[in-house]
DNA sequence: AGCACGCCGACT
DNA sequence: GTCGGCGTGCTC
């Protein structure tokens, strides 16, 4: 009989395929997109997925056998799996890293080294820390890594060593189940209560037992017993608390064998929401953008919805959901971020119920493995759940295999795009990607589109649908440019107020309306000056200085957590004189409540959401207009809509006008149109007011005066001029080495290496910005190239240039990270 | 990524 | 003389 061998792919960063013979016993199951544990090297185990199954041994390798098999059915789809193949070709990843971005973690097992006791010794030859390693591995084996010294607690290595060397333990290599089906007890009559007269004989017999009876009593009306709409079995959490009885109480029903408990498997996703609220008519306006989207969808697979905010375009892409699963296909609805969105799951739970799941990073691994078996079982499964998922970036790795539609709602966001760890994908591209491998459409859907999607539309690769009318009675805000200079000049500052901005301020605090405050820095300062000497904190593992950050009296890294309190004196020259410079989130809070002492403040940024329910208490409170201005980074600028906002005032355009990236301009319209967008509600015309010491830059006209194709043609000539998106692609690679030296010499090799080239042109290496990140330096090499169809033949070529450099003598250590289209 | 192997300097 | 530091290369 011929040998089965199966290829698969294991979660790690290396080229594979790896074959491994299929047991004999595994044949008729194993088959593509299955899990098998495989052992991979000396010791570990790991979960594989199989790619392809086929009859031809390879040469020269000394193949190993598969463990074992986890799943009965493909956990993955092969469309799923050629979109990984994509993925790792076209953003310079290993298969296995794909495969590591694209599963939930509960699904991936994984070996670790497990040590346990072997023989027991005489607890009397034992030193101090043997018997502390017997006393913690009494019960259960535990892992290596867990008990072995780290810092300050656990065992040293060579304690265990000589244990294991006397045969007193043992290692060995075990898998833990990760993903468990979460169960409940549910309590149900004793089936020997066969008709209602049974159970009244019961509820008597109980009399007596006041508590008793009435659970019992609680049971029956809860679960309607006997009715013809009875349910057979009740949540015992949920009996306990509707009677407000104890266990105790239950326990003592159960010993009388008339209820009894069994365990059922249950949900761990909220499923409570059912569907209850019809679609919303469109205007006329949305009614004319979605027939449009829908011709145009015939004749191109991805449609650019260029709509200003608050047009509505949430309703139309409902409506646009609506018909695709009217249509038995499933939807992706990819959002930025979905911390910012509880509005929108509320409304599309509210319209759609439950086939709506929501998928993003704040899950826990169980949840997420819920969601995956629920898209993967979409097609077989009589209840439709999860047609819709509404998910952050990573949700393009969902088995889909029914997509009809994927929406990309703010497509120009750069949380789109993956940073670190590999693939570095960008998720709006890779939607337009699955819209062809899956024959569905796609919607990109902004205010500001990025200029790739805008050259695509215009190059006429995408569709366009322009919606610029606001919905209801909203008017566009009005925008007033407010000369930094100028005032500061005229002695007219209020701390970092110009007078616009300020008198703003106070009227719409004297009509009891909202204010929105943006600034692009988080903390007190962003750094701490010696006013003697100029000494400046840094910090110690990064290129940066310390940002002072105040509720906690500290200097932070906002790069690596490093901290130190604020020192009372200067390091270099003693001088107690340490001023706060610049400007964050924090002290403009702090000053705000001098400036305006009537008002309440609240303040959004990373350091006041982090805590779990943070975040929704804010918008919370502007929901109910008990903050009066709110100040914020870049996170005000997303998805807040309230009525009452009516004045959005952003502190410093310059930070983002002058940062030193060719998509700074880009960027700069995006964040001050979004931000705009905030301000003005029904009934009354909103203002926006930019603080800027520029107020004669071009893009500060073009924001003022709701420019973006001006804005738009007007880089695009740049971009063409310095060789840049969207006319040229970029591969950034960031090499890393830990010695300064060492990084120079070796980024320096690699260029030379690449300039052989003649079709790449090469900028650096760099140091970049920060230059070095927790004790790694960075250099940056930017490589531009035509897009032309020779792609993939230029990745072979940086490839093989990465793998020659990185294998030169003395190069060790070093790392090389291959960024393709970075922003 | 892990892990073993192998080569050098610092100790019992 | 051995222990353990890290640099190098391989994993189906």
């Amino acid at each position: 009989m011929k040998d089965f061998f199966a290829d698969v792919i294991l979660p790690l960063p290396l080229s594979g395929p790896f074959t491994y013979k299929i047991p004999e016993g595994l044949i008729e199951i194993i088959q593509v997109g299955v899990r098998v544990i495989v052992q991979f090297g000396q010791k570990k185990y790991y979960t594989a997925i199989v790619m392809s199954v086929h009859n031809d041994k390879p040469a020269n390798t000394d193949i190993k056998t598969i463990d074992s098999v986890l799943d009965e059915k493909p956990l993955i789809y092969s469309v799923n799996l050629h979109f990984w193949d994509w993925v790792s070709e076209y953003y310079c990843c290993s298969p296995g890293e794909v495969m590591k971005a694209a599963l939930p973690n509960a699904l991936k097992l994984e070996s670790s080294t497990k040590l346990k006791i072997a023989n027991y010794p005489d607890i009397n030859d034992l030193s101090g820390e043997e018997s502390e390693i017997i006393g913690i591995l009494k019960d259960s084996s535990k892992a290596l890594k867990n008990v072995i010294k780290q810092g300050n607690s656990g065992i040293p290595f060579h304690i265990i060593k000589s244990l294991l060397e006397k045969k007193i333990l043992t290692v060995e290599e075990k898998i833990d189940q990760k993903y468990k089906v979460k169960t409940e007890a549910f309590v149900l009559l004793n089936p020997d209560i066969k008709s209602k007269e049974i159970l009244e004989q019961k509820l008597t017999a109980v009399k007596k037992a006041k508590k008793q009876e009435q659970l019992l009593s609680d049971f029956c009306e809860l679960t309607k017993s006997f009715s013809p709409v009875q349910s057979e079995k009740i949540n015992r959490k949920e009996l306990l608390k509707k009677s407000g009885l104890s266990q105790a109480v239950l326990k003592g029903l159960v010993d009388k064998k008339i209820l009894r408990i069994e365990y059922y498997e249950v949900s761990r996703l909220d499923e409570t929401k059912n569907a209850q609220a019809e679609l919303n008519f469109l205007n006329p306006y949305q009614e004319r953008a979605l027939s449009e989207i829908k011709s145009l969808f015939n004749q191109k697979k991805t449609v650019l919805l260029h709509g200003i905010t608050s047009s509505g375009k949430t309703e139309i892409y409902s409506h646009l959901i609506e018909e695709t699963i009217k249509k038995g296909k499933q939807v992706l609805y990819l959002v930025p971020e979905i911390s910012l969105t509880a509005q929108l799951i509320e409304r599309l739970k509210n319209i759609f119920g439950n086939k709506v799941g929501v998928y993003h990073s704040r899950l826990n691994d169980s949840q997420r493995v819920e969601i995956w078996e629920k898209v993967l079982n979409f097609n077989n499964s009589e209840n439709t759940s999860h047609q819709i998922i509404l998910g952050a970036r990573s949700s393009v790795f969902l088995p889909f295999d029914h997509l009809g539609l994927i929406i990309v709602d703010e497509e120009h966001e750069n949380s789109y795009k993956q940073f670190d760890p590999a693939p570095r994908y960008n998720a709006r591209d890779l939607a337009v990607l699955m819209g062809i491998q899956n024959n569905a459409n796609v919607l990109l859907g902004t205010a500001t589109p990025s200029f790739e999607t805008y050259f695509n539309v215009q190059s006429g690769k995408f569709g366009l649908v322009e919606l610029f009318q606001r919905h209801g009675e909203m008017e566009l805000p009005e925008i007033l440019i407010s000369d930094l200079q100028r005032a500061y000049k005229r002695k007219q500052m209020k701390s970092f107020l110009a007078p616009e901005l300020y008198s703003k301020i106070s009227e719409s605090l004297e009509r009891n309306e909202q204010v929105i405050l943006f600034q692009n820095r988080r903390g007190y300062a962003p750094f701490v000056e010696c006013m003697e000497c100029g000494w400046i904190p840094k910090c110690e593992r990064c290129d940066v200085s310390l940002t002072y950050h105040k509720y906690k009296k500290q200097l932070t890294c906002h790069y690596c957590g490093y901290y130190i309190t604020l020192p009372d004196n200067c390091h270099d020259c003693g001088s107690h004189e340490i001023k706060t410079r610049g400007l964050g989130t924090e002290k403009i809070e702090d000053e705000l409540k001098s400036l305006f002492p009537s008002a309440r403040i609240a303040r959004m940024d990373m350091d006041s959401t982090r805590s779990k329910n943070a975040l929704g208490k804010i918008i919370k409170s502007l929901e109910s207009r008990k903050t009066d201005i709110l100040v914020g980074t870049q996170m005000v600028t997303k998805g807040l809509d309230f009525e009452h906002v009516n004045v959005v005032g952003i502190l410093n355009a310059d930070n983002l006008l002058n940062f030193p990236d060719f998509r700074a301009h880009e960027r700069s319209y995006q964040l001050m149109s979004q931000v705009s967008g905030r301000a003005g509600r029904k009934h009354r015309k909103g203002t926006v007011v930019i603080q800027t010491s520029q107020p004669d830059h071009p893009v500060i006209k073009e924001v003022k005066n709701n420019l973006y194709i001006k804005s738009y043609a007007r880089q695009l000539e740049e971009r063409k001029m310095f060789h840049y998106p969207p006319f040229y692609r970029l591969v950034k690679i960031v090499v890393k080495h830990k010695n300064q030296d060492k990084i120079t010499l070796i980024s320096k090799q690699l260029t030379d290496v690449l300039r052989q080239y003649k079709q790449f042109s090469i900028l650096g290496p760099e140091f970049p910005l920060i230059s070095r990140i927790s004790l790694w330096y960075l250099k940056e090499i930017w490589i531009k190239m035509k897009r032309d169809n020779q792609l993939s033949e230029n990745k072979k070529v940086i490839f093989s240039s990465i793998e020659k450099v990185k294998h030169l003598p003395g190069n060790s250590g070093t790392t090389f990270n291959i960024d393709v289209d970075p922003m």
